[in-house]
DNA sequence: ACTTTATTTCGGTGATTAGCTAAATACCAT
DNA sequence: ATGGTATTTAGCTAATCACCGAAATAAAGT
């Protein structure tokens, strides 16, 4: 979970995920819309995929990403959780954690 | 925005972050918390700062620092949206996704 | 076996980061 | 003015990061 954080640091592994979003794509395919170098893509890849939030497929001598939206969307929830936005009812206590120490 | 996730990669920043849903708290009672250095904590509400997710407000020699809610739970969900997370009404087409470029 | 295409691994560089101690600042009280 | 408490700034180090070019690997076609 810290990990994705980390990964969603950075612009262009949050443009990754967002070019993923609609279905997967070869790593070429994404590195057509970076001035970056493939090796360095290639390091955001490997970023996401310790992350979990992407996976690879080869095909041939092609490799596919495609976004794990699921991990994502835990990740998110769980942070907005712990923070207390949103999902919170708004007739509830209002607190579930209260006092730490 | 790239500010928020940069502020939100550290752990001891999302803990800071945290332990101030339920309140302002001064820098000393935030320290209390972690095994880190004043300064070093320090550093961090700068990050928070500078990232627009708290405020400060002196207090006599104290400074007391608050959640910004809003500005956290607007960058998160303007993620979520980009990534097609969340509120994507459940009857609906279930992708509206988009094809860029 | 050779070539081409797709992608990664290797080795290195400069910038940023998280941490520290020590010193400075700010405010309040005496 | 002196002293005490709260917090930050300064200056440093070690680790991590984003990036690159060059070389290595992988799969497929000739």
């Amino acid at each position: 979970m810290n990990r994705v954080f980390k990964a969603l640091a950075d612009p262009s592994r949050r443009r990754i995920l967002q070019l993923l979003r609609d279905g997967p794509l070869s790593a070429g395919d994404i590195a057509r819309h970076f001035d970056l170098a493939k090796p360095t893509l290639s390091g955001h890849f490997a970023v996401l995929r310790e992350a979990d939030l992407v996976d690879q497929e080869r095909q041939g001598t092609t490799i596919y990403y495609r976004l794990k939206l699921s991990v994502l969307e835990e990740a998110l929830s769980g942070l907005m959780d712990s923070m207390g936005i949103g999902q919170g009812e708004p007739g509830a206590a209002g607190d579930l954690l209260k006092q730490e120490k």
